[in-house]
DNA sequence: GCCATGGCTAGTA
DNA sequence: GCCATGGCTAGTA
């Protein structure tokens, strides 16, 4: 649904925000993370052709279908900072720890280096 | 309305 | 910190 605040949008692409999101493709897409590394929501959204839409991204990743077999804790904030998880930022940054990434404070170190970008994510 | 976000702006140090 | 985004959900009628 087109909002009157749409004119502040850089592009206007009338196919952009009528793409809705499914879960399977961001569980997918998951998968292509790799251990060591990690994502944004944003980067997952624009990937799936709705780059608007991270926080739907955030949401669909919240009600984790499969906390085991789905690596949800690969997905941060586009700013670096952890983000949150369904066992916690706690929990999250552990398993992030674990898998060789460390942090200062809230903030994933050398983010730059180990981020997938969108593009790298496409199908 | 809510929300596991994002990005921009003001304004501090 | 503020506000825009977009789709889902709870819960009313």
């Amino acid at each position: 649904m087109r909002k009157s605040s749409d004119r502040n949008l850089f592009y206007d692409n009338e196919n952009a925000s009528q793409n809705t999101i499914k879960d399977t493709d961001v569980y997918d897409l998951l998968l292509k993370i790799p251990a060591g590394k990690v994502s944004t929501y944003g980067d997952l959204a624009k990937a799936l052709g709705n780059p608007l839409a991270s926080r739907q991204v955030g949401r669909i990743l919240g009600r984790n279908p499969n906390p085991i077999k789905v690596p949800c804790h690969r997905v941060v904030m586009s700013d670096g900072k952890v983000g949150g998880y369904f066992y916690g930022s706690d929990r999250k940054k552990e398993l992030l720890e674990k898998e060789g990434i460390s942090f200062t404070d809230e903030s994933v170190n050398n983010f730059m280096e180990i981020r997938i970008q969108a593009d790298e994510l496409v199908i």
